[in-house]
RNA sequence: UGCCGGAUCGUCUAACGGUAGGACAGCGGCCUUUGGAGCCGUAUGUAGAGGUUCGAAUCCUCUUCCGGCAGCCA
């Protein structure tokens, strides 16, 4: 993690028991050595984040060692820009590898050897089943399999035979390489699964080196084996997969990490499986893997999140062995909580509405000071401008409001932050009846700062509509309308059409003139907004809200 | 229907035979030049039935419900 957040307090979950316990009897001779093992065949998302923060925070936690090693073992499937991103989002969350980037396919050649040692033990074989015929072989959940009139060839034939394979003289689909266990194990994995299947494609770092590739089962553990990892933890569903983990290494007599499931994360509202994400992308519903809707880390970057918050988030859902859909206000509540400390305060008006102060001077421009953050007095002061027309929030005025409405009514009076207190004298309207404008006047007594101590309900934001700056405002929302849309067949009917509002006349003060992508503002009074790298430029300022301000009046309405 | 897991406030998560606690969300109040933040307060939970025990969320039995496994995906 990070150094600049502090070593959360955990509670210890069952996976620091586990590692408190192997310490105790020496298991591991005092190591600890985890690893997080992508395969690159698409972003990663906060699901992985989390997974990463327990990976790496075990291996600070332990001054143990953390590996990131791509689990590419699927030509079919994978590509370089996967693996890219994926290593600017490990290193974005500040999970340190030190120079431990790993590839399965470096291991491609000592996982041959080994396929051929179990080969020569007698506990594997080539079989010729072509892949419907070997479904039908493996049986059902409640029947036992049959084995393969392919199963008891000779090891010299077996050793010939996965030769030819490697070399290229099959076609994809011929011939696989299974281990030979139980074709009647309750335990499906444990039907003779495959260990090596020919696939004549180019790997993104093997090129055409190798044609026949090693399944995950026989891979992992062996990755994990090559590496030295202690504790190769993963989610729930490899559960039934550990027999098979455990008895490829039994078998090899090679070094045994131990395989430890924790219940992978589901956040509300959206979807995590990546295939379900790559259809997002691909039809288009978002605007790429870094979408601000999407729940990939490059997603929540480019939203405004940070990488403290979603370390936080990660310590707060916790570990455990349960199936869970958390609550997406768990992640927002983690952001909120950093950026509040943390993010300069500025005014901008989203939805502007113009209030000409009757009484101020024309021409006269005042300067007033604003601060930066409250909740951090040292980021200081700045100075704002201020005069007699200015813009405010539409839903900042309201002629007929409802009962508990504290901003401006006709007659009514209100103060613009760090400014005046003004009173609302005149509704100006164009011929359908829209308000285009107000007539206000201020007080002058009431200056921010100054002597008086005249109160008021409300206090709004507001921009100067001299020397404010256009911009484009970016507003989002859940991406699906139901918690779980991930649980449906039809998931891509519970699309949110309203998860982006592109919003194009907001104002916002000129302190944002020079901004830099993903420098953080809050927005007073509207939220926690960050400059889009994508969209914005010299002459065009584009915003997105990370999240809104928790609200209150909003809420109870 | 076979095997493997799992079930604690609305949500997530603690409690390892000895007062069911925390966080988020909610509600109420105080405070406030952000209806933000902060502070204070508050409601809500051990899937069910038996058993062991002085004492059970925890151990045992049965039941119910949920998840995973029948890719040459990971």
């Amino acid at each position: 993690m990070p150094d600049n957040i502090s070593s959360p307090k955990k509670s210890k979950n069952f996976i620091y028991e586990i590692i408190d316990e192997d310490l105790k009897t020496n298991k591991w001779s005092g190591r600890v050595h985890t690893r997080f093992p992508p395969e690159p065949n698409g972003y990663l998302h906060i699901g992985h984040a989390k997974s990463i923060c327990l990976n790496y925070g075990i291996a600070k936690d332990y001054n143990g060692k953390f590996n990131l090693r791509f689990d590419d073992t699927n030509p079919t499937k994978e590509e370089k820009e996967y693996v890219d991103s994926i290593i600017e989002d490990v290193k974005w969350l500040g999970a340190d590898f030190e120079d431990r980037v790993l590839y399965a396919s470096d291991y491609f050649e000592q996982m041959y050897d080994y396929a051929v040692q179990l080969i020569k033990k007698g506990k594997a074989y080539v079989d010729d089943l072509d892949n419907e015929t070997m479904r039908e072989y493996r049986g059902t959940v409640t029947q036992p399999g049959k084995e393969s009139p392919f199963r008891n060839r000779t090891v010299e034939e077996n050793l010939y035979l996965f030769e030819r394979m490697r070399n290229g003289e099959f076609n994809d689909g011929e011939k696989v390489l299974r281990a030979k266990i139980d074709m009647s194990s309750p335990n499906m994995l444990l039907r003779d699964p495959v260990m090596y299947r020919i696939i004549h494609a180019s790997h993104h770092r093997t090129g055409n080196e190798w044609c026949i590739y090693p399944t995950y089962d026989w891979a992992h553990g062996l990755e994990d084996s090559i590496e030295g990892i202690t504790h190769s933890i993963c989610t729930l569903e490899f559960e039934v997969h550990r027999p098979l983990y455990d008895w490829f290494l039994d078998q090899l007599e090679i070094y045994h990490p131990q395989q430890i499931e924790f219940a992978r994360l589901n956040l509300s509202y959206t979807v995590m499986s990546k295939r379900k994400l790559l259809e997002l992308v691909e039809k288009r519903i978002v605007d790429g893997w870094d979408d601000p809707r999407m729940p990939t880390i490059s997603g929540f970057r480019r939203r405004g999140y940070t990488p403290e918050s979603i370390w936080n988030f990660s310590e707060l859902v916790g570990v455990a062995k349960r199936d869970a859909l958390t609550d997406i206000s768990l992640l927002e509540y983690a952001i909120r909580e950093d950026l509040n400390k943390n993010a300069q305060r500025v005014m901008a008006v989203i939805n502007p509405i113009k209030v000409v102060i009757t009484n101020y001077p024309e021409g006269q421009t005042e300067f007033l000071e604003a601060v930066n953050n409250p909740e951090k007095p040292e980021s200081g002061k700045r100075q704002i401008t201020f005069s007699r027309e200015v813009f405010i929030e539409k839903d900042d005025f309201m002629e007929n409001p409802p009962k508990g409405y504290h901003r401006l009514v006709p007659g009514g009076e209100v103060r613009l932050k760090y400014a005046y207190i003004i009173k609302c004298e005149e509704i100006i309207k164009d011929n359908s009846g829209n308000i285009i404008e107000l007539r206000c006047t201020y007080d002058p007594e009431t200056r921010s700062g100054g002597p008086s101590t005249k109160k008021v309900k409300g206090t709004i934001h507001w921009v100067n509509s001299k020397d404010s700056l256009d911009a484009q405002v970016r507003l989002y929302d859940r991406l699906f309308t139901i918690e779980n849309p991930g649980a449906e067949e039809n998931w891509l009917d519970y699309i949110n059409p309203y998860s982006l509002k592109i919003i194009n006349n907001a104002k916002v003060e000129p302190f944002l003139k020079s901004v830099k992508p993903l420098d953080k503002f809050q927005f007073e009074r509207l939220g926690y907004f960050c400059l889009d790298y994508k969209y914005s430029n010299e002459n065009n300022l584009v915003f997105n809200r990370t999240v809104t301000l928790k609200d209150s009046w909003n809420a109870k309405k």
